[in-house]
DNA sequence: ATGTCC
């Protein structure tokens, strides 16, 4: 407690104001300079008091000018309005306050028209994940999220789920044989596969795109990292779905959870970059920076987030038809969606920008895929239209922990021994993605029976993620 | 999420 880190809170406790100022003093303080926290705090106060005593000191120069300058920044920022256009939660209870500050700011924001946040949300960038954002013809990056196009793909195939217990072992080989995980892996050029997304020819005609070309093929087909995974299980409808035409049964089931890789990532942080020098707010907002769709960069993001969703879909693509070949399987259906990207769409007869950051397409007779864990089941669903929500849901059961705290807390013997009792097998992930670690997805599936309805159930048998060695298999 | 800071 002593020499705990300063925080925003302390200095808006000396009297700092939320702006760029807090953001220079916290940046000085990163460093502590040898002093003590007491020493700090009566330094800030110091020289928030006095200033212009400051403006020649070689530490806190910099904190001083901002100081004498904010009020002239602050007339130069792009003003937040004062009352945040009213949103729905839906399950409030088991979100964090934090999810719901960062909404009311996001509510705040010129450019809002409506929100809502799903009952997955947590703190993200920005934008909290799960939050879903309609935008006046301005598009923001960090509400888009920085894996563009992120995404959830389901086979559903014409084998029976019996296949999970009579050819467990030629499954589990399957999904090692055509899968590659980990942060920047990829394939070996004799490894790799064409798409018809690597003729796009924004890959050419865009610089930053043309950079990332190289490397888009290499990984097209791959599953990066966190909480992305492939696996095999079982999907069942309880009874026939005449829309998809799938009989009542119990089905051999491919679900995958990735995105667009380091190709969207790159473009994620360039064009959050760009936005935030071409549009400076309040720093509670700086995160939400936006591009007006009018303006060049604006186009540039869509048509390269667009890409990247392209990319993500392929990527998706790839992995399941190798799987299905390898099997010599039918496919009896498929459902796709992305859960972080942006739409243009129509909001109570207004066209709108929708950013949905975690967050499932879920108009009125859409299809969408809400995983639960690597060891409860996840749900096909089709959409209501709700408009209160902005025609989303959520996009899985969101997280009770940080992955520190996860890593931290959480007993490997425990999962291991909740992964044998329900006759799962899992391939590779970290502690940081147990079950334990996600809000109980049943619960939150009740929070939003006004957004969807349950066509089908699927419950993981063979799951594979990244291996971050924090797990012993 | 991301070769986890060009």
């Amino acid at each position: 407690m002593e020499n705990k880190r300063i925080n925003g809170n302390d200095l808006i406790a000396l009297g700092y104001k939320e702006n760029h100022t807090l953001g220079a003093a916290l940046k000085i303080n990163s460093k502590r300079h040898g002093f003590t926290r007491a020493e700090m705090l009566a330094k800030f106060k110091s020289v928030l008091e006095n200033p212009t005593a400051y403006t020649e000191d070689i530490i806190f120069s910099v904190l001083a000018e901002a100081i004498l300058g904010q009020d002239v920044v602050d007339a130069t920022l792009i003003a937040l309005n004062e009352d945040p256009v009213e949103y729905t939660i839906y399950g409030a209870s088991g979100i964090e306050a934090g999810a719901k500050e960062q909404m009311k700011v996001a509510m705040k924001m010129p450019v809002t028209v409506a929100g809502a946040l799903m009952p997955d949300a947590h703190q993200g960038y920005g934008l909290p994940i799960g939050g879903v954002l309609a935008t006046d013809n301005a598009v923001i990056p960090y509400g888009v999220g920085v894996d563009i196009g992120c995404r959830m793909a389901l086979s559903i195939f014409d084998l029976p789920a019996s296949l999970l217990d009579t050819d467990a072992a030629t499954l589990k080989e399957t999904i090692l044989k055509h899968t590659r995980f980990g942060a920047g892996n990829g394939y070996l050029k004799h490894e790799r596969v064409d798409h018809a997304v690597l003729d796009n020819k924004l890959f050419a005609e865009n610089d930053l795109l043309k950079s990332l070309k190289d490397k888009a093929w290499t990984q097209l087909g791959s599953s990066g990292g966190g909480n992305h995974f492939v696996e095999f299980g079982i999907v069942e409808f309880v009874e026939k779905d005449e829309v998809l035409n799938v009989d009542k049964g119990l089905y051999l089931g491919l679900l995958t959870h990735s995105g667009s890789r380091g190709l969207g990532a790159t473009v994620a942080a360039h064009y959050t970059k760009l936005a935030k020098t071409l549009c400076k707010l309040p720093y509670q907002a700086q995160n939400l920076a936006y591009l007006d769709l009018n303006t060049m960069e604006g186009q540039e993001y869509w048509l390269a987030m667009n890409l990247a969703g392209d990319y993500a879909s392929a990527c998706h693509e790839v992995i399941h038809d190798k799987i299905k070949d390898a099997l010599g399987a039918e496919l009896l259906a498929k459902i796709e969606n992305h859960h972080n990207f942006a739409w243009k769409e129509t909001w109570n007869d207004r066209e709108v920008v929708v950013h949905r950051k975690g967050a499932t397409p879920a108009a009125k007779g859409v299809m969408g895929i809400i995983p639960g864990s690597m060891a409860t089941p996840g749900f096909l669903v089709r959409g209501k239209g709700e408009m209160a929500a902005i025609q989303s849901a959520s996009h899985g059961a969101g997280r009770l922990m940080s992955r520190t705290q996860a890593i931290k807390t959480l007993s490997a013997a425990e999962l291991k021994d909740m992964l044998a009792d329900r006759g799962i097998t899992l391939l590779g992930a970290g502690m940081d993605e147990a079950p334990m670690a996600y809000k109980d997805i049943h619960t939150v599936m009740a929070s939003q029976e006004e957004l969807v309805d349950v066509v089908a159930k699927f419950s993981p048998k063979i799951v594979r993620m990244a291996d971050d060695g924090s797990r012993e298999d």
